[in-house]
DNA sequence: GTTCTTGCAAAATATTTGCAAGACG
DNA sequence: CGTCTTGCAAATATTTTGCAAGAAC
């Protein structure tokens, strides 16, 4: 059953599988796109913000998952791909700017840089704004 | 003088050269790191902040600023360096997470990488967090 | 029973808009 | 005059916190 796993996933980490945080541990790994706060509240109208809000802080703190912004005007929520180590996963991430929909290319490596000396990184977020596929076929 | 440069910098898009709009052109030009709204509101207490909103949203469709999120919560405003084409331009951007200053790194290259078959891209912004050498020798 | 978690409401922060008054051409 | 711009206030949107009730250990 997948919720076992899910339930190791948190065990391992020493987090408590509660009810709410095994849903949006869930509803994180079955989108096929990073969510924001507003989108999982929607998935599960069972839990009030605030609770997915501290769960989701909590993964964060834990690097199950990582955040970052598209410029949708909201955070974007993602499961971390491994094993936790520096820096976080590194995605490159396409912001659609008219149907407004962010694309996760995992397929493509982020490329790295050389960073001032003194600099140290924990994530990167290679962040691409433009016109998706499907509506650039729509003209 | 400077306003002279600017002037002519709206005036080339049409733009008409407003009181508000040179103060915020100018306060761009002369920052060395990229402002929040609330930043420049700060730097002119002359103006509210909906009429630099509005010029900075007037810059932005002449793609004489472009924005990005940093992940301090607030929007941050650039000048872009050249002339006008596409892609905007590229820069990549350095997030302290101790002391939450934002890094305009132009001398690094932003790499470019091939998207998937379709997709258009209009800007890209290398957002890479972690700590500056500042605070990263502070311990 | 002590600590951790939840749910509700509300505070805090940012962005965006409505509208009337004023400036500009 | 007619259009563009400004300033104030307020609406939106999002993130974050306070606190009391409930669940877990």
């Amino acid at each position: 059953m997948m919720n076992d796993l899910l339930i190791e996933k948190l065990a391992a980490r020493g987090i408590r599988p509660t009810a709410v945080r095994l849903l949006v541990v869930r509803v994180l790994a079955e989108a096929d796109s990073p969510l924001s706060l507003a989108d999982i509240e929607a998935m599960l109208d069972t839990a009030p913000k605030s609770t997915i809000f501290r769960a989701l802080n909590l993964f964060l703190e834990h690097h199950i998952v990582h955040s970052f912004e598209d410029g949708s005007g909201s955070l974007k929520y993602e499961l971390c791909d491994g094993e936790h180590g520096n820096p976080d996963d590194m995605h490159t991430h396409f912001f659609c700017e008219k149907c407004q929909r962010t694309f996760c290319f995992k397929a493509i490596q982020v490329p790295v840089i050389d960073l001032p000396k003194g600099f140290r990184m924990h994530s990167v977020n290679y962040m691409v704004k433009g016109v998706c596929s499907e509506c650039e076929s729509k003209g």
